[in-house]
DNA sequence: AATACACTTGAATACGCATTCACGTGGGTC
DNA sequence: GACCCACGTGAATGCGTATTCAAGTGTATT
């Protein structure tokens, strides 16, 4: 029967030195004598030490834990992004805790509630809702936190998202450029800011062109009410030459759709465009032409202003927004002359305190 | 600028009690008056109050948060599994924390340790290698852990997979009486258990009918092995009639590279089945016949095993093997007469320490 | 009326570590 | 040779909570 415990107390017994010794053997930075570092080191190996990171935590108060609040990992874009989170976390020497809320304030809010208590340093709030009552309740407190993948009306809410407005509308504008003339959008979740925003851009370039959508259905970013959108856009009697969905998982569906169930062509006759640029958009079974959102740079700007908050003191540095641009593969008609580059511009919108 | 940290005394002054009455109203079973536990709630409401679990954890000796140690989430049974698991988990008042290692052996023990100083009460070990002499040491240590969806040649050790020899006893089964005549496997990584258990089931099964395998190439779980792969099957003089494949993520790219590459009918020249039963197996692009690993089933078996082991002070049960289904969808002939419900029956496999 | 008992409560303490603080010790400077 | 200072070290203390333990209250029992 092995020790149950072992603590720097023991170690400190073995290598006939003072408790304090051992911590500061195992605190970078501190200053011990090579021989006393080396007894206590052989001491830990020997007795299997492990420093216990609750007590070190508690008195320090920095847990090097990062609570993160996802919705479902059913777009695949969130395992993507929840890989690449995690990775660069491990790097900076943070752990991160995951959990899951459906995305109804109240939840949400018991969920933070519960990650503040586990006395996490930060938190990300991956397409998510918040209540704004939570919002004040965090600023108060001083808990870092960042909205990822998920606007908020107050743009001076620390955010990383893409550049949805300018994606939407490089969607449109590519849409028109490639001569089609009932163009139907598939949206996001209206609660959601990321859908409204695409949206927005879309219609934005429509207009600019003289035209306005053929028609405007929610898709709620789920694949069955996606699908039942497309059956509906093709019962009409002038059904759509193109559709831009509001994210790659509704558009796999709304492909399939089409192509399985309403045999129609694509993009011989229907033009796709998607939003994301998951992995699977590029398979050969959608071969999607899409907007990117690269998880890698939201991701690495994501820790970099969460751990800037928490290491450096930034203040929230307000919404930031990733360039977003359109890549283009076999779903959708290219115009001529289509330049094979074109990007939205990545940008920075200081928040300003409502 | 509000307080900076509300602990259990401030409340106790507030309400007019003593440190440890408050901490008696947040823990469940201690008997308090009611007026006071009234007063003491109402005071934690104004200030804002909530136990610090790292202190609580600290002396009591249980954190209540469980590691988990995934390899990646491309294969999406992970995401799956890990959303689930992360509810299950929930629901018992767990949190859990996520750390990705790459499957070395050196890289896992290391996470390993990093989680035990984090104190968590159980680690879930999801499709990785670990090293004997870690093995050793989380049993000396008594710490508790599970295998997810990886077993080990020690078949003592705590696991819980489908039963994969039987389930590619069942595919080999399935594509023989489909009167298949070149039955070909693409198969798991070989470092893996669940690779080669349903490669031995499978050549078990084509044994039994007087066949041999086709070929055999190792696709490493990678779609771009395994298209690789399928590319190499179909520049044989004699291609193959069927493919087993051993997980669906590698059987999307199979039925990719059949269908967009090499313009093989499926199933007209060509059967296709995988090993999972993902979600996407579902959807009409691939429409593949598989086996089921029932990640829900597979998630509350885990979930129960180790809380058991955590909260009862179980022995560690030896592996547990779920049923695995065989899912009959479009990629496949359907023999003749074949039962809509074939299944591999599931058992408990007692460890023997060795 | 006296004792026993169930129940509630606060003072003291422990959990394992990091961090003051004060105390040497040695080498460098004038 | 006296002084100063940088450095290494251990004793004591605190982080915020849960858990002894003993004391106090009131009710039931004889």
């Amino acid at each position: 029967m092995p020790e149950a415990r072992i603590t720097a107390a023991d170690v400190a017994r073995k290598a006939g030195v003072s408790q304090p010794t051992v911590s500061r053997v195992f605190t970078p930075g501190s200053r011990v004598s090579p021989d006393k570092v080396a007894r206590v080191r052989e001491a830990a190996r020997e007795l299997g030490y492990l420093p216990n990171t609750l007590a070190r935590s508690l008195n320090t108060g920095r847990s090097y834990t990062i609570g993160i609040v996802l919705a479902y990992l059913t777009n695949p874009f969130y395992p993507e992004a929840l890989q690449i989170l995690s990775e660069r976390f491990s790097a900076r020497g943070y752990h991160m805790m995951v959990i899951f809320a459906q995305n109804l304030e109240e939840e949400v809010d018991g969920v933070v509630e519960n990650l503040m208590a586990h006395q996490v340093d930060g938190i990300i709030l991956a397409s998510v809702s918040m209540s704004n009552s939570l919002t004040e309740r965090l600023r108060e407190l001083s808990m870092p936190f960042v909205l990822f993948n998920r606007g908020q009306e107050d743009r001076s809410l620390p955010a990383v998202t893409s550049a949805n407005y300018a994606g939407g509308y490089l969607a449109g504008q590519f849409l028109v450029a490639g001569g089609h003339q009932r163009i139907a959008h598939v949206a996001g979740w209206q609660k959601s800011l990321n859908g409204r925003d695409r949206q927005a851009g879309f219609e934005a370039a429509l207009a600019e062109a003289g035209q306005s959508p053929l028609a405007i259905i929610e898709g709620a970013f789920r694949r069955d009410v996606a699908a039942e959108a497309t059956r509906a856009l093709f019962a009409r009697p002038d059904p759509p030459d193109a559709i831009f969905v509001g994210n790659d998982h509704m558009a796999f569906a709304v492909l399939e759709t089409l192509q399985s169930e309403l045999g129609r062509a694509v993009p011989g006759e229907v033009s796709v465009v998607g939003y994301d640029d998951v992995a699977m958009a590029a398979w050969p079974s959608y071969d999607l032409t899409t907007l990117r959102q690269p998880a890698s740079e939201m991701a690495d700007a994501t820790v970099t202003m969460l751990l800037g908050m928490i290491e450096a003191g930034d203040a929230p540095s307000g919404r930031l927004e990733i360039e977003s641009p359109l890549i283009l593969r076999g779903s959708a008609r290219i115009p001529e002359g289509w330049p094979r580059d074109a990007a939205s511009p990545s940008r920075l919108i200081q928040g300003d305190p409502k």
